[in-house]
DNA sequence: TTCCGGCCGG
DNA sequence: CCGGCGGGAA
């Protein structure tokens, strides 16, 4: 059945739009720099963001958020500093990894990583001890502005509750919805037409291969990429928590399978 | 006690 | 597929 995915993809942009229309953009993801970004995909693996900003001020104080200062701290040191953040004695040992990967592959530079295509600067990433898909795809999209969406826990919850993926729907299952969904909103956007109140006009156009996507267009998507995981976050931190949901009210709660 | 903006190794 | 990693807040 075909039009079964056109249908979910509809939702998707539906609950763009409603959640946008409900709480305007997010600013998703505030950083001073790019390295501040990956060290924070690294510190919130399975770990509350309050706990995260604690571990980044101490850095912060001591002056090693940066690549050099990662570099330079000693390991025992750095465990100390991002202790708030859990899971401290993987998590340091897994920064110094990722600068040691920056320093002989790009010679410590991030601007030659970001500079590399998106689907083979995603391997490379992948292939590093401490990141996964989620980890991966938000240091490309937030820290490079790579179009990528990234799919965490809270994405993959509110699809199994409104019915639209099972619980247990891949990574890359939900990423190709989402990235399928949202594709002719980044078009939209980069025709600068209004996007509330107009996603309902570009449906069923594919993704774009990378290379056929414009520089305005790819500035577009991303923009639209990061604003809907920054709202889906939003959902599930206040309303679609894992025990004890509150959908009654949920500016999703219009589109809940009638149920309770 | 539960949960958190996951990921790795057995 | 499962246990471990871990501190902080609700």
């Amino acid at each position: 059945m075909p039009g079964q995915n056109e249908e979910k993809e509809r939702q998707i942009r539906n609950y763009y739009d409603a959640l946008y229309r409900a709480w305007g953009a997010q600013h998703w993801w505030p950083a001073q720099s790019r390295f501040e970004v990956i060290v924070g995909a690294y510190l919130t693996q399975n770990t509350a963001w309050t706990n995260v900003e604690k571990a980044m001020a101490n850095l912060r104080a001591a002056r090693l958020l940066s690549v050099a200062g990662i570099r330079r701290v000693p390991l025992a040191r750095l465990q100390r500093f991002i202790r708030p953040a859990g899971y401290f004695r993987q998590k340091a040992q897994r920064l110094k990894l990722f600068v040691r990967f920056l320093d002989r592959r790009y010679r410590g530079s991030l601007p030659r990583m970001f500079a590399q295509p998106t689907g083979e600067l995603r391997e490379e990433l992948l292939a590093l001890n401490g990141i996964g898909p989620e980890t991966a795809d938000s240091i490309l999209l937030y820290a490079g502005n790579h179009p990528v969406f990234v799919v965490d826990a809270y994405t993959r919850r509110i699809l199994a509750r409104h019915e639209i993926l099972p619980e247990d729907a891949s990574y890359g299952q939900i990423r190709e919805l989402f990235d399928r969904a949202l594709a002719p909103v980044g078009e939209s956007v980069a025709g600068s037409e209004r996007v509330s109140g107009q996603l309902e006009k570009k449906v069923g156009g594919a993704a774009h291969p990378p290379s056929a996507m414009s520089t305005v267009q790819r500035t577009a998507l991303v923009q639209v990429y990061n604003e809907m995981h920054g709202l889906i976050v939003g959902v599930g931190k206040n309303y679609c928590r894992k025990s004890q949901a509150r959908c009654d009210d949920c500016p999703l709660r219009e589109f809940l399978p009638s149920r309770m």
